[in-house]
DNA sequence: CATGAATGAGAGTTCATTCAT
DNA sequence: TATGAATGAACTCTCATTCAT
C-alpha cells in the first residue's frame, strides 16, 4: 500500500506533465507549467526525479508504454487486426485526447536528434510496432487472408510510414480531413491489392 | 542599395537561425545562439525583428520557400518527374544538408499547433506541394504515362504521406535506410500498380 | 539503556557531520550531505537537533573537547611537554585525520564572527588551551627548566600563534613543509632561547 | 573612456561583492546579497562573470592584488620596514575596514582545499609576501642592522606564521588584543635578537 | 545601422524543515 | 524513535528585450 502510494505520485506527475505538454507544447514546457497541473508541490517533482530531462525521459516510457499496451491488446482475425489497427492509430485519432497523446510524441520524436536517450526510448518502441503490424501482414498469409506474395516487413513499413505521415500532416496543419483521406487511400492502392478475393 | 543591404543582413539572420537550429533543436534555440551563428551583434537581431517569434515567421517563410523553388526546379516527363520528387525529397534526404532541412521544419511543424501563424504558413505550403504533385499524376494521365483510374488527388495523398512519415521516422529514430525502404516499398505496391505497361 | 542509544545515536551525528565537513567543507555543508554519512534517515536529524545551527553548534563542542582532551593526555616534566604539545599540534598535523580535523576548526572559525554562538564555545576553549601552555612554561620555571626571565604567557601566545599561524598555511594552500619550517624557526629562535642550559 | 566604464562596472562589483562577503559571510554569501550591495541589476553579474566561481575567483584577485600593492609601498630601512610591515598587517588590523579584508580573506582561504583556482591564487600570493619579508630580513643584514647569523628564511616564515596565528585568532575569537600582545612577544623574544645592538 | 551593457522576469534546482505514518 | 514524502523559500543562472551611444 505505502509502495502504490509512491507509484501513485510518480503517475499523478506523469499525468500532469501530459496535461502540461499538450497544453503548452514541448519547446516552452516548464517544471512550473508541470507543477501548476500538479496537485502537490513543485519541489517534489524535483523529489522524484533528479532533473527535468529524468522525468521526460521516464514521462516518454509511460507515453509509449501506454502505446504499446493499446496496440497489444488488438484481437481478432488477421484483417480485422489490421482494420482495427488502422482505425485506432489514424481514424479515432481525431478525437481530442489522442491527438494530444500523438502531438505530444510527435514534439518528442522532433527533440530527439538533441537527446540520445529520447531516441533511444523511441527507437525501441518503434521497433515493437512495426514487428506488430509485421506479424499481423505475416499472420495473415499464413491464413490465407493475404496475399502469399505480400511481404510483410514492407507492407507494415508501407502502412506505418503513410499513417504516421498522415497523422503528422494533419496535426500540425489542423486539418482532421488528412488521416481519413489517406486511409482510404492506402485502403484502395495497397490494402485491397493485397487481400486475397474470396469471390473469383 | 540600403534595401540590398538591408536584404542581405536579413539573409543573413535567416542562414544563422537555420545553423543554430540544426545544431541546437528549437526547443533550446535562443536569440544568442543564433547570435552566436551571426557575424554581426544580438542587438541587430532585435532591429531587424520586433520579437524571436517574428524571426522564427520569417523563417519559417525562408525555409518553406526554398522547399517550394526546389520542387518548382523539378522538369522532365511525369514519371521521371515523380521519381525525381520521390527521390528528392526522400532518397537524397539522407545528405546531412538536407537532413538538418527537414528536421528543422519537422521541429517548427511540431510547435504549429502552439502558433497560429507558423501553423498557416505551413498549410499554405502543404497546399502547394500537393498540388504539385496531384498535377503530376493529372498531367501523366493525359499524356498516357498513368493508367486512367488513379486519382491524382488520392494518390498524391498517399505519396505524401508515406513520404513523408518514412523521413520523419528517420530522421527521429535516426535510421538512415527507412525513407529507401518506404520508397521501395511505395514503388512495389503502388506507383508500378498505376503506371501503364507498355510491354503489354 | 535508552539514554545510551540516544547518545549513541547523537554520537553517530557527530562522526557523520565530521566525515561530511572534511570532504564538502563548511560552505557546501547540507543536511542531505550530512545525512548521507549516516547510518539513519535525514528526518532524525531533525528529531535529535532542532536545527541545522543546533547540530553544528553541538558539533563545535564535540570537535573542541576532543582536542581539549588530547591536550590534557599529555605527561611528563615541563620541556618535554612543551615538546609534545608543538609535536602534537604541528607536525602530527601531517597526517590525514589531523589535516581534515584543523580544516574542519578552521572553517569553523572562519564562520565564528557570523555566529555569536561558535565564537563563544571556540572563545572558550581557546583560554582553556592558552592557559595549558602557560602553566607548561611556568611550571618548567617553577623546576628551573625554563629561565625565570622568560613569561609564560607571552611565550604562550607566540608559541601558540605562530603554530596556528603555521597550520592554517600549511592547510589552506596545501604546502606541508609549512608547520615543519615554522617550528624548527620556533625552536631556534625562541625556545632554545628559554631553556636553561644545564652544560654551562 | 568607454574602456574605463567597463572596467568601473567590474570594480563596482568587487566592491559590492567585498561589502556583502565581510557582511554576511562566505558560506551565506549569495548572488542576490552581492546584488544587493550592487547599483545596478542582479543579471549584470552574470553578463560580466560567467558563474559565482569565477567572480569570486576574481574577487581573490582583487584582493590579493590590494594587499600585495599594501606590502609594496612599504619605504625606508630594513629595520623600519619590518616595524611597518608587522604594523600594517597586525597592529593596524584593528580597524574596522582591515578586519573586514582579513576576515574575507580567511574565510576564502578556508574554502581554498576545496577549491583548486583559490588555493593556486593564494599559494602564488603566500610566495609573494614571503619573499618579500625574507628580502626585507636578507637586505638588513647586508646593511648590518640584522646579524649576520639570522636566516632569512626562517625568521620570515616565522613572523608570517605568529602574525597570520594572531591575526586569525582575534578576528575569529573577536578578542582584539591578540595581535598586539603576539607583536609584543615577537619583538621581545625574536626581533630584539637579531637586532644589531649599536650601544654595546 | 550597429553595438553591447543592462534589465527583470522566470528558468531549473537545492535546501532546511515539517509531518503523517 | 525513525522514516521519507512533501513543502516553500531561496538559490544560481538564462533569456528576450531595451536602450544609450
Amino acid at each position: 500500500m505505502e509502495n502504490d502510494e509512491q507509484s501513485e505520485t510518480h503517475a499523478e506527475i506523469m499525468e500532469a506533465t501530459y496535461r502540461a505538454l499538450c497544453e503548452h507544447g514541448y519547446a516552452s514546457l516548464t517544471m512550473q507549467k508541470i507543477s501548476d497541473e500538479f496537485e502537490k508541490s513543485k519541489g517534489l517533482l524535483h523529489y522524484h526525479f533528479d532533473s527535468k530531462e529524468e522525468l521526460l525521459t521516464a514521462f516518454i516510457d509511460y507515453l509509449l508504454s501506454e502505446f504499446e499496451q493499446d496496440i497489444a491488446s488488438i484481437e481478432g482475425p488477421p484483417d480485422e487486426k489490421l482494420d482495427e489497427f488502422i482505425k485506432r492509430f489514424v481514424v479515432v485519432s481525431n478525437t481530442d485526447d489522442r491527438k494530444a497523446l500523438h502531438l505530444a510524441l510527435l514534439e518528442l520524436r522532433a527533440q530527439s536528434p538533441f537527446n540520445d536517450r529520447f531516441r533511444d526510448h523511441l527507437a525501441r518502441s518503434d521497433t515493437i510496432v512495426r514487428d506488430v503490424v509485421a506479424e499481423i501482414i505475416d499472420d495473415g498469409i499464413t491464413q490465407g487472408v493475404f496475399r502469399a506474395d505480400a511481404e510483410p516487413e514492407a507492407v507494415a513499413q508501407l502502412v506505418l510510414a503513410s499513417m504516421d505521415g498522415a497523422r503528422t500532416r494533419g496535426l500540425t496543419i489542423g486539418d482532421e480531413t488528412y488521416p481519413d483521406a489517406v486511409s482510404d487511400a492506402l485502403y484502395e492502392y495497397v490494402i485491397d491489392d493485397i487481400l486475397v478475393k474470396t469471390n473469383e
